[in-house]
RNA sequence: AGGCAUAUAGCUCAGUGGUUAGAGCGUUACGUUGACAUCGUAAAGGUCGUAGGUUCGACUCCUAUUAUGCCUACCA
C-alpha cells in the first residue's frame, strides 16, 4: 500500500494539465496548529467534486492556502512563550510567531497531502504573501477613496484581554446566571450646593432605585433616564441624583427607549459603557465619562473610590455589595463575550477603521435573488439575506501586531494618508506641507477576514490578472457572515462579478452525542490519529457517508469502523478475483449469460445514478450508493452466481471478461470517495504496476445498456429469495430434488438456466416435474417449484398457503377498492391507474394459483 | 424577542403527493467457516411530534401548536 506513489502520480497528472477549466479555492486553514475533522470533511467533499470533474474530463483548479488568522495566532504564540512575551519588542513578537507559522503550515500542508487531495500545490498561498498585501493595500485604499471605508470613534466591542477592538461577529452572547443590582440613589429637587453636600442627611427628599447588572459603572454615570409617560417617576424628572460613594449628581431624565417594565423602570446612564446609554447620552449631550480602562480594571480618577481603583471588574462588584446598601436578585441573562479569547467583553468608545458594508450589500443581495449564485442548501439564502438587509459597518482596525498593516500615516496634527506604496504616498505628500518623515505610519492591523475576503482574487493573481468565476466554494456554514457573504461583497466590489456560482455549506464535525468537539471536553477525535492507523480512505468515506448539508455530522469511531469494513469487503474482493485467476488470462468475449448482462447494466445505472447525485451535491447519498452496490449488488449477489458460472466451461471465460469489465468501472465510480485503494488497484489490475497513468487519465464509465428481458434475472433471484425466506421457516430436506414446472407452456427444449443457477446458488439439485411427494409448492413468478420439506403434514401446508392467500387478499381488496373509486379514476395519473391494475391482476394470479394448489392437496388425499 | 432548521425503527439518520416508509449500528434466530479478523439469510421493532385543512389519495403540501438546536438582537 504506498501511498506516497498515488499522490506522486496525481501530482504527475496535474503537471500535464494544460487548462484548467475552473478555479475551486480550499478554504485556507489557519496556521493555528494542526487540522481538524471539520477540515477533513471539507476537503473529502472538495476532493470528491474534484477526482470526479477530473474523471469527467474538466479539469478543476484546486488552488490550496492557510491564513494568518491574526487574534488566534497571536493569542497562542503569547500562551506558548509565557510571561516573556510581554517584554518581546514588537519586531521581536512578530519574528516568532513567523517561526510559529512555518511549523504549523509545514504540519498543515503535509496532513492535507496525506488525505490525498487533489490540489494544485504550485498555487500555494499565504495570506501575507507580498501579492497579498499588495492586493489588500489596493482595496483598502480603493475603498477608502470612495468613501467606504473611514475612520471614526465609535463605541465597539473591546477585548480586555487581548486589548484590541473586535468586530460584532466576533461577539458570542452568552446566556449566564448573573446578579441584578438594586442600588438606591438619593434624590432631590433642588440644585445641591456645597453647604447641602456636607449635610446630606438633612437634605434628601426621596430616593429613585435602580436596577443594573454592572454596579461597578456607576461611576461613569451622567444621567438616571426614565420613560416619560412612567408615572412612578414622573415628578423626579429634572431632579438630582446622587451617586452613592461619591459626590457626584446626575440628572434624572426621560427618555422612550426606557422600558418601565425591566427592573425598576429607571436606567443608569453611563454613556461611555454602554452601546444604548452611549446613544441615549448623544442625544442628552452628556459627557463620556471612562471608569473602566481598556485592560478591564477599575481607573484611578477621583470618581472612583480609591478602595477599588485599579480593582478587577469581578472584585470592584465583590467590594460594591460591601460598601453599598443593595438589593440583589438573581438574573439569568445575556453577557458578551470574545469567541478568541473567552473573556467578557466591554463596549469602549475608541477611534477605529470600518468599512460601510452596507453600501456594498445591494449588489451582494442581487446576485442571490437572481439566482446567479446559488447556496446549498437553500434554506440559508433567508439568513444570508436577513443578515446583508441589516447589515452594520464592519469594524476592521485590530490592535494587534500579526497582520497586514493598516496603509494609513498620521501628521501630528491628526492628518491622515492614506496609500497603497510609498510612491502614491510622496505623490500625495507632494501636494501638502507635509514630509515623510513628519509621517507616523499606523500600528493597527486588519481583521484577518479582510484579507480572506479577499482569497478568490489574490490565489489567482489579482488584480494583475482578472479572477474567473469559481466554479463553487465548500466551506462549513458557521462562516458564512465571516467569510463567504464578505468574498461575495468583495469580489462584487473589486472585479464586479461574483466569487462563485455555487456555495456548499456543510456543518460541524460533532461528537456522537451532538456536542461540539472541545479539548476541554475531552472528545477530540483528531483525525491524524485516525490516519496513523487507517487508510486515508477510510477517513474520508466515513466523513462523506455522515455528510448531508447543512447539517451538522455526529462522528463517532463506529463510523470508522463502517468505513473500514468497506474497505476490507473491497479488498476480500479483489482478493477472491485473484484466487479465481480472473487476471492472468485476458479474454476479450462477448457477454452472453443473463447474469452478466445484467450485472453490466447495474453498473451503467450505478455511475448513472452516482453522477447525477455527485451534480446534485448528494454526497451521503452518493456514498450509500457505491456501498450498497459494491457490497450488495456486486459482491453478495452478482458474485454469488458468478462462483457458479466460473465453474461452468461454457460461461467461464466471459464470466471472467465480465468480472474485470465491472470491476474496472466500479474502481472509477469508486474512485472520488476513495481514491487510494482504488488507485493502487487500477495500477496493480489494469497497468501491471508501471505507474505511469493514473485512474484519472482513464475515464468515469458512460456506458450504454445492452438491452435484454430482465425475465430470467427476476426469475433466479425470486427463487433464491423465496426459498431463502421459507427455509428460515421450515427445515428443507436437501436429500430431495426440488420439482418445478412453469404455469403455462410446456416447452421440452427450453434451457431454464435461470433455475439452474438459482439451484446452483441455493445448493439445492431442481428438477422438471410435480413432485410425486409431500412438499410445500411456492407460486414464484411464472413457476410452481415443489420445495421438500422434513415432517411436513397437508395441514401445515395449508395452512402457509393459506396465510399467502390472506396477505394477498387483503392488498387486494385495498387496491380493488381504490380501481372502483371513480374519483380516483378520473384524477389519478394514467401511469398510476395502470400501474395498480397491473399489480391488481398479479396478486389476483398469485391467489388462484395458490387456491388451487389447496384443491389439489386435498384431493390427494 | 425575531429568523431559520429539525422532529421518521432501540440508537444515528436517509427519503418520497401514489400500493406494504428505508439504510447503518444494535437485538433475536438459523446457517456458513472454500474471498471476507467473518459472511449470509430471516425475524422483531414505526398510527413518520400533536391538531386541523387542501386532495381521489398526505409521512410528503398549507395552517396552528409543542419540543429541541442554530443564527441574529442595545436589554439596563
Amino acid at each position: 500500500m504506498d501511498q506516497k506513489k498515488c499522490n506522486e502520480l496525481w501530482q504527475k497528472f496535474l503537471l500535464k494539465i494544460k487548462k484548467f477549466d475552473t478555479n475551486v479555492i480550499l478554504p485556507p486553514p489557519n496556521v493555528t496548529g494542526s487540522l481538524h475533522l471539520g477540515h477533513a470533511l471539507n476537503i473529502a467533499i472538495q476532493d470528491l467534486q474534484v477526482r470526479f470533474s477530473a474523471l469527467n474530463n474538466y479539469y478543476i483548479n484546486w488552488i490550496p492556502g492557510t491564513d494568518h488568522a491574526g487574534i488566534a495566532t497571536q493569542m497562542l504564540v503569547k500562551k506558548s512563550i509565557g510571561e516573556k512575551a510581554d517584554n518581546l519588542s514588537r519586531e521581536e513578537l512578530i519574528e516568532e510567531i513567523w517561526q510559529w507559522k512555518k511549523k504549523s503550515e509545514s504540519r498543515i500542508c503535509t496532513q492535507i497531502k496525506t488525505m490525498g487531495a487533489l490540489l494544485n500545490w504550485e498555487q500555494y498561498t499565504f495570506s501575507l504573501n507580498e501579492n497579498v498585501t499588495h492586493a489588500v493595500r489596493k482595496v483598502f485604499c480603493d475603498l477608502y477613496q470612495n468613501k467606504l471605508i473611514e475612520k471614526d470613534k465609535r463605541m465597539i466591542y473591546w477585548d480586555t484581554k487581548l486589548q484590541t477592538a473586535i468586530s460584532n461577529l466576533e461577539v458570542q452572547f452568552k446566556q449566564i446566571d448573573g446578579h441584578f443590582y438594586h442600588i438606591k440613589y438619593f434624590v432631590t429637587s433642588k440644585i445641591p450646593t456645597k453647604k447641602d453636600i456636607k449635610d446630606s442627611d438633612k437634605f434628601f427628599e426621596t430616593s429613585i432605585t435602580v436596577a443594573t447588572t454592572r454596579p461597578e459603572t456607576i461611576f461613569g454615570d451622567e444621567a438616571i433616564a426614565v420613560h416619560p409617560a412612567d408615572k412612578r417617576y414622573q415628578h423626579l424628572i429634572g431632579c438630582y441624583a446622587k451617586i452613592p460613594l461619591t459626590n457626584k449628581w446626575i440628572l434624572i431624565i426621560a427618555d422612550e427607549r426606557c422600558d418601565p417594565k425591566k427592573g425598576t423602570g429607571a436606567v443608569k446612564v453611563t454613556p461611555a459603557h454602554d452601546f444604548l446609554d452611549f446613544e441615549i447620552g448623544k442625544i442628552h449631550n452628556l459627557p463620556q465619562t471612562v471608569v473602566i480602562l481598556k485592560n478591564g480594571t477599575l481607573a484611578h480618577n477621583n470618581l472612583v473610590p480609591k478602595s477599588i481603583q485599579g480593582l478587577t471588574i469581578v472584585e470592584a462588584r465583590k467590594q460594591l455589595c460591601n460598601l453599598i446598601d443593595m438589593h440583589i436578585e438573581n438574573l439569568n441573562h445575556l453577557v458578551p463575550y470574545g469567541d478568541r479569547s473567552g473573556t467578557i467583553l466591554e463596549p469602549y468608545v475608541t477611534s477605529q477603521w470600518f468599512v460601510n458594508v452596507e453600501k456594498l450589500a445591494p449588489k451582494a443581495l442581487r446576485v442571490v435573488r437572481e439566482n446567479n449564485l446559488s447556496i446549498i442548501p437553500e434554506y440559508w439564502i433567508k439568513t444570508y439575506e436577513h443578515w446583508l438587509e441589516n447589515i452594520e459597518p464592519w469594524c476592521i482596525s485590530r490592535q494587534i501586531c500579526w497582520g497586514h498593516k493598516i496603509p494609513a500615516y498620521y501628521t501630528a496634527n491628526g492628518s491622515i494618508f492614506v496609500a497603497e506604496d510609498e510612491d502614491s504616498l510622496e505623490k500625495q505628500l507632494a501636494q501638502t506641507k507635509y514630509k515623510r518623515k513628519d509621517l507616523r505610519e499606523e500600528t493597527d492591523v486588519l481583521d484577518t477576514w479582510f484579507s480572506s475576503a479577499l482569497w478568490p482574487l489574490v490565489t489567482t493573481g489579482w488584480p494583475n490578472q482578472k479572477t474567473q468565476i469559481n466554479d463553487f466554494l465548500v466551506t462549513g456554514s458557521d462562516i458564512l457572515f465571516f467569510w463567504v457573504t464578505r468574498m461575495i461583497l468583495m469580489s462584487m466590489y473589486c472585479n464586479d462579478q461574483i466569487p462563485f456560482k455555487t456555495v456548499y455549506l456543510h456543518g460541524l464535525v460533532q461528537d456522537e452525542k451532538g456536542k461540539k468537539m472541545s479539548k476541554s471536553k475531552n472528545n477530540v477525535i483528531d483525525p491524524m490519529t485516525i490516519l496513523e492507523k487507517e487508510n486515508a480512505d477510510i477517513l474520508r468515506f466515513a466523513l462523506l457517508y455522515n455528510s448531508v448539508p447543512g447539517k451538522n455530522a455526529r462522528f463517532s469511531t463506529k463510523d470508522i469502523d463502517t468505513s473500514r469494513r468497506f474497505h476490507i469487503k473491497i479488498q476480500n474482493m479483489i482478493n477472491w478475483t485473484k484466487l479465481q485467476n480472473i487476471w492472468t488470462k485476458q479474454h476479450n468475449i462477448k457477454y452472453k449469460h443473463f447474469w452478466n448482462i445484467w450485472i453490466f447494466n447495474e453498473i451503467t445505472k450505478l455511475s448513472q445514478k452516482v453522477k447525477n447525485q455527485i451534480n446534485k451535491w448528494q454526497t451521503h447519498e452518493a456514498s450509500q450508493t457505491v456501498y450498497f452496490f459494491t457490497w450488495n449488488t456486486f459482491c453478495s449477489w452478482y458474485i454469488e452466481g458468478a462462483k457458479h458460472l466460473l465453474k461452468n466451461e461454457d460461461t467461464k471465460l466471459e464470466t471472467m471478461h465480465t468480472i474485470r469489465v465491472v470491476i474496472s468501472h466500479l474502481l472509477h465510480v469508486l474512485h472520488p470517495f476513495l481514491p487510494f485503494i482504488t488507485e493502487q488497484y487500477w495500477q496493480e489490475l489494469y497497468q501491471n504496476n508501471e505507474y505511469e497513468k493514473s485512474i484519472l487519465k482513464s475515464k468515469w464509465p458512460n456506458l450504454t445498456q445492452i438491452q435484454i428481458s430482465d425475465e430470467k434475472l427476476h426469475t433466479t433471484r425470486e427463487i433464491v429469495k423465496q426459498i431463502r425466506s421459507w427455509s428460515s421457516i421450515f427445515n428443507i430436506d436437501r436429500n430431495k430434488t426440488v420439482k418445478f414446472m412453469k404455469f403455462n407452456e410446456l416447452n421440452e427444449n427450453e434451457e431454464y438456466d435461470d433455475v439452474m443457477l438459482a439451484s446452483q446458488m441455493l445448493n439445492l439439485n431442481f428438477e422438471r416435474g410435480h413432485a410425486d411427494f409431500l412438499c410445500l409448492p411456492l407460486t414464484i413468478l411464472e413457476l410452481i417449484v415443489y420445495l421438500p420439506i422434513k415432517n411436513i403434514t397437508k395441514e401445515k401446508i395449508k395452512e402457509k398457503l393459506q396465510t399467502i392467500i390472506d396477505v394477498k387478499s387483503k392488498t387486494l381488496i385495498m387496491l380493488n377498492k381504490r380501481l372502483q373509486d371513480d374519483q380516483f379514476v378520473e384524477n389519478a395519473d394514467f401511469k398510476i391507474i395502470q400501474e395498480t391494475k397491473e399489480s391488481a391482476s398479479e396478486l389476483q394470479d398469485t391467489i388462484d394459483m395458490t387456491s388451487k394448489m389447496i384443491q389439489n392437496l386435498e384431493n390427494k388425499k
